[in-house]
DNA sequence: TTTATTTTTGACCAATTGGTTAAACCAAAT
DNA sequence: ATTTGGTTTAACCAATTGGTCAAAAATAAA
């Protein structure tokens, strides 16, 4: 019965890899340890490493496969000749929090990685799909035909990454300076932006 | 010799303290090795434990006089009442992207510390002299009397720092991004950045 | 010089780490 | 029932880790 044998062999591999995910990015590659993955997946400490043979290949597996599964999401959307450049600023916006909301830790697990080991992890990054060209060439065209104003479009798109994703990095830090103005919850904060930063964008490249 | 002796003793404590510094920023507090901070001082690791009793404390003494010199040298410009709005936003760009300049990797050292052991760090933050009450009080009034369009005073701050900050946390992502679009390299981005982001900030908010 | 104090060191320690191994286990095939 | 194959485990290992300590070196006081 391959089946099931194959069946229960990517069971036990993607209980491994849950459990690895969740680990990883609660508490870094340095910080996480195999026998807290082995506890997390309630199996035994040697089997991880029948599955995967050391501590970096376990990583490297969940990192590529969190890295595709976040770029290629939202690269979709901003790729897609289907929108113009304001409603894919107001699509990609909302879709980005919300999808960052249901792993929040994500971000800074990702950006910390990426920093502290680039030459291992950036490769990563590279092979993994990520096409802006038909987004810079829209924005270009839309300046040209005058429905928008003259901007670069790299330092556009920093702009709406950075002002959606930052948030969630500097969450503590965030979390301080909001309180200190309002009762506001970070949450609740994360809700306005996804009205916030569209009309912050818009109202700074649109022509009156 | 009173004088001499804490001289020398405020010297080694010196060479410790910038020699964890060094080590922690570049591997984080998991990743930093007593030894290697031993090393990089040029001295016997038991003197680590000599003049701070742990790595935990010695961490936490790099840490609050990071957090303070970073934070005190920008918020001083946010809450001086001798600047509009506009003049504090260009000045805080060009100042604040400078800054980081000289410790690129001094933001997602901070930021990374802050969610791995947030419990531990925020009252840190928090007791740094972090005051933004002026600032803000001082957009809301620029907005009744007209020179500015109606604006969160929150999102608007966290927009400035997360467009400004972000890219140097997202250093090897934006790299890989720019570089598909011009053969920009990284310094040169963020020069553009301190004349893109101000104009980015002031066309959305300024009333034409 | 001699004594007292402080600073610096090399050697050491217990605990933890990622990783190994040989044996046990368990379902399927003979 | 026995064998065969992959799967899972407990026990173990070498290396590394933060941390200690007693002695040496350097400095100041007498």
């Amino acid at each position: 019965m391959v089946e099931k044998l194959d069946k229960r062999h990517t069971g036990t591999e993607k209980i491994i890899l849950e459990a690895a995910r969740q680990v990883f990015i609660r508490k870094g590659f340095d910080g996480a340890r195999m026998q807290e993955i082995a506890d997390e997946a309630n199996i035994n400490k040697a089997l991880l490493h029948y599955y995967f043979r050391s501590k970096d290949k376990l990583f490297m597996a969940i990192f590529v496969e969190v890295i595709q599964s976040f770029i290629l999401s939202s690269v979709k959307l901003i790729q897609d000749p289907g929108h113009s450049v304001f409603d894919k600023i107001r699509l990609f916006v909302e879709k980005y929090i919300s999808l960052i909301q249901e792993n929040p830790y994500l971000p800074g697990f990702i950006l910390n990685e990426l920093n502290r080991r680039p030459d291992r992890l950036v490769g990563i990054f590279k092979s993994s799909g990520l096409e802006l060209d038909y987004f810079f060439s829209q924005i270009e065209k839309e300046i040209r035909e005058g429905k928008i104003k003259p901007v670069e479009p790299e330092h556009l798109l920093i702009n709406m990454i950075s002002m959606c994703v930052f948030p969630f990095v500097g969450k503590p830090m965030i979390n301080t300076i909001i309180l200190s103005y309002s009762e506001k919850d970070f949450n609740l904060f994360m809700e306005e932006r996804k009205r916030t930063i569209p009309e912050f964008i818009i109202n700074s490249i649109k022509k009156q």
